[in-house]
DNA sequence: AGCACGCCGACT
DNA sequence: GTCGGCGTGCTC
């Protein structure tokens, strides 16, 4: 007898359950299952296969899933995932499984043994739901879905279950997309035999079928169903007579469904590489090529020609046979990386990301797994891809804080899984930033990063822009009041005298950031969330931009019942409002989340803007990263400042990489371009450091505050928050978690902070306190901790505000 | 996640 | 006195 350790799909736990090995039944570690798991059936995935159990009474497992299996290094990463964020085992490994796989089996209800008098008593609901099971045989999903809402449904079956008169059915199923296939006809006997061919029983005449046979043989003898019912009007029917008379062999033969890497973009020239290039490539391909693991961080601006390396490194990859894994922050920024990937690795690139179908994922992802692709590009979770033999990975613009998934358990870093990746494929890992994470420039500090410098952006054009800093308080001093100061003012209107393109770059939404009464000094909040809801002048509301909550603006104070309402902050509607009565003549686009949701995706503004539709952008921190505008020689930061009283430890880092993203929007084409940065805290190491663009200044500023604060790099967070709809019962709970880590500290590098009210106390109903640890190994402390439902752990979070 | 067990309010 | 609310704990 062999036992399977299994990791169950089960919300809480990070161990392991045994189940017994039926006879006949072959398990390795890595595979599927489905096991009994309390009253239900459950996935798990097999971590090990041994002689003995360390349980009294295991089940057997259910059966076992043929379709795919989890690497040993898979199982490997998983575990990584699970101990050092703290997540269940099964929703680490589960990382790994394909696309769209069946979590829970199919539940159906037959009809039972239909005991004496069990039917007394049946509300109307359930007498339906009991003939419809007697007519039908069986009760599924989608045949119980139109009984009406799933509650009434569940409580009606489950009496009439207890009572036997139905009975509770579970079939395990694997993926829900199948493949898409088409009918292949292919003819069976040499041209010729078939019009002289006696043997064949007498017929009636089939022009249908004769034409199907000449047709195949004038396309060499194979066409598939769709293409013969399109050229000689095929049919099922004469299809199949063909093949019973032997004349021709159907199958079905897979097709895939459309996929980035069928189309074709370019020309993208190989480019010759400049010195600083080849110097930072040569340790990468000598790293590829001999397998062994490295980090390295390819520090460089934008436009320096980091994605030319990361193609070189690439091909190195996959002369070794080994495959490539590219992330990128998000993936409707990345179109350009990705056109370049394509464009010279035709045919062998995949890209996985949730914007596709279903079936594209699918498609995708087993064309990764069948090597059919090789190089994969998406967000975090094209780690996860099925890649035979990982030789390379990157990650272009690490800094970015999408890299951590904070919504969901695993709460993990895609820097940190990345790493494990590589290292246990002996892979090598390249980081890209212009603005790399104070945490991975650190590392290269210390030597566990090599630094891979790209110094200056290549020819053509060679400068960075300009930079103004602008003091504000000097403005509102000389009695100007407006948005703009005067520099800014007078840039846009040079600039748009000479015909170029200005962006005013906002790290805002909304018109405004909240309303507030001038009289009582009531603010609107979200009733959810206790933010201020931002006024939106597009559509007379006010928006929550937590939770979408929106309220129509009401004409007087709900407080004080006066009606003087006071619109304070800034927001890009505003911008544009000033923007149009100070240039009249010039064509403004606002270009912010709002409406390039509406807009669907943001290729038509990114058109309109490039071919020069558009005067001035109005934009958010969206229009700061990704997207290139040769046009744009202005860019106007409106208030650097936003963020920077922010309650973390990284806002300063945060507000630095996007100033220096706008600054970056500057002078994409020929001319180098001018940036005025307006704020009113100028002598502020952010604000100088990105106007001098200069990261180190930067970083040193920022590391000795991280030192002396002790934050990371220089210790571990972990965020203990808690959620719960009484108020009371929330602190008192976080209150509780403080002693119990007070009682179990055993290590003087550890720190505790809180309980504290959440930077947004109120979410979605629900009061937030929180509690932080810090230390060098926090995370063998806060696992000691009982921590009942409610309680959210983040490991290494990306924020703690 | 589901399900059972167990302890406090509105009914016979 | 009981029915049932959902807090708490367990599932190999």
């Amino acid at each position: 007898m062999s036992y399977a350790e299994v990791a169950v799909d089960a919300p809480a736990g990070r161990h392991t359950y045994s189940y017994s090995v039926p006879h006949g039944i072959d398990i390795r570690a890595g595979q599927l299952v489905w096991v009994p798991f309390g009253a239900r059936t459950a996935r798990g995935v097999v971590v090990s296969v041994q002689d003995y159990s360390p349980h009294d009474n295991p089940k057997p497992v259910i059966s076992v899933s043929t379709e795919y299996a989890l690497s040993p290094g898979q199982l490997e990463v998983g575990s990584f995932i699970s101990t050092r964020y703290l997540s269940p085992l099964y929703a680490a490994l589960a990382l790994f499984l394909p696309p769209g796989i069946e979590r829970t089996p199919a539940v159906f209800y037959e009809p039972g043994t239909d005991p004496e008098g069990a039917d007394a008593g049946m509300d109307r609901m359930q007498f339906e739901l009991l003939s419809a099971a007697r007519q039908r045989g069986r009760l599924d999903a989608r045949t119980l879905r139109s009984f009406g809402r799933e509650a009434r449904v569940r409580r009606a079956l489950d009496e009439l279950v207890g009572v036997g008169l139905l009975v509770r059915r579970e079939m395990p199923r694997e993926r829900r997309v199948p493949p898409r296939t088409e009918l292949v006809a292919t003819l069976r006997m040499a041209i010729g035999e078939s019009s002289s061919s006696e043997r064949a029983p007498r017929r009636r005449k089939s022009p249908v079928q004769d034409r199907i046979i000449a047709h195949l043989a004038s396309v060499g003898g194979a066409a598939s169903a769709s293409e013969l019912r399109q050229a000689v009007g095929a049919t099922a029917v004469a299809l199949r007579a063909l093949e019973t008379r032997g004349m021709v062999d159907l199958h079905e033969r897979r097709i895939w469904r459309e996929t980035i890497a069928a189309r074709e973009f370019g020309p993208y020239p190989v480019p010759l590489l400049t010195p600083a290039q080849s110097d930072a490539l040569g340790p990468l391909l000598q790293d590829i090529a001999g397998g062994t693991f490295s980090e390295n961080l390819l520090f460089g601006v934008t436009g320096s020609g980091k994605t030319e390396l990361y193609l070189r490194a690439t091909q190195m990859a996959l002369d070794r046979g080994r495959q490539v894994v590219c992330l990128v922050p998000e993936i409707s920024l990345a179109a350009q990386t990705v056109e370049r990937f394509v464009a010279r690795f035709a045919g062998r690139v995949s890209l996985l990301h949730s914007g596709l179908t279903p079936g594209q994922q699918r498609d995708e992802w087993d064309r990764v797994l069948r090597g059919d692709s090789d190089v994969v590009i998406g967000p975090r979770s094209a780690l996860f891809a099925p890649v035979a033999h990982l030789g390379l990975v990157i990650l272009d613009e690490e800094h970015e804080w999408t890299y951590k998934q904070d919504d969901v358990v695993p709460r993990y870093h895609a820097r940190d899984v990345a790493r494990e990746l590589a290292r246990v494929n002996g892979a090598v890992m390249v980081l890209g930033s212009a603005t790399p994470d104070v945490d991975t420039f650190h590392r290269a500090e210390t030597g566990d990063v090599r630094l891979l410098e790209l110094p200056t952006r290549i020819s053509g054009r060679a400068c960075l822009p300009s930079v103004e800093v602008v003091n504000m308080r000097n403005e509102l001093l000389h009695g100007n009041t407006s948005l703009f100061s005067r520099a800014l003012s007078t840039a846009i209107g040079e600039t748009l005298t000479c015909g170029g393109q200005v962006l005013l770059f906002l790290n805002r939404r909304g018109t405004a950031t909240l309303v507030q009464c001038r009289r009582c000094a009531y603010v609107f909040l979200c009733p959810r969330c206790s933010v201020a809801l931002a006024y939106h002048a597009g559509r007379c509301s006010l928006l929550c931009h937590r939770c979408g909550y929106s309220l129509r603006i009401p004409e007087r104070c709900p407080q004080c019942r006066r009606s003087r309402l006071r619109y304070v902050g800034v927001g890009t509607q505003r911008i544009v409002d000033e923007v149009h009565m100070l240039h009249p003549d010039a064509r403004v686009i606002r270009w912010d989340s709002d409406i390039s949701a509406k807009t669907r995706g943001e290729s038509g503004l990114q058109d309109a803007v490039r071919s020069g539709q558009a005067d001035i952008i109005v934009g958010t921190q969206m229009v700061a990263k990704g997207h290139d505008f040769p046009g744009v020689t202005l860019v106007g930061v409106v208030s650097a400042d936003v963020g920077l009283d922010v309650p973390d430890y990284r806002a300063s880092e945060r507000v630095f990489q996007l100033l220096s993203q706008s600054a970056g929007r500057a002078g994409r084409g020929i001319d180098p371009g001018h940036v005025v940065m307006q704020t009113y805290v100028p002598d502020n190491y952010v604000v100088r450091a990105a106007a001098a663009h200069d990261y180190r200044v930067f970083y040193d500023a920022e590391i000795q505050y991280r030192r002396d604060a002790y934050y990371p790099p220089y210790c571990t967070i972990v965020r203990l928050l808690y959620a719960h709809v009484r108020e009371d019962q929330a602190r008192r709970e976080a209150e509780r978690v403080r002693r119990d880590l007070d009682n179990r500290i055993a290590s003087p590098d550890l720190r505790i902070t809180g309980p504290a009210p959440a930077y947004v106390y109120r979410l979605r109903g629900r009061y937030r306190w929180q509690l932080t640890v810090r230390g060098l190994r926090p995370v063998e402390l806060v696992e000691r901790l009982d921590l009942p439902r409610g309680w959210i752990v983040d490991v290494a979070p990306a924020s703690v505000a």
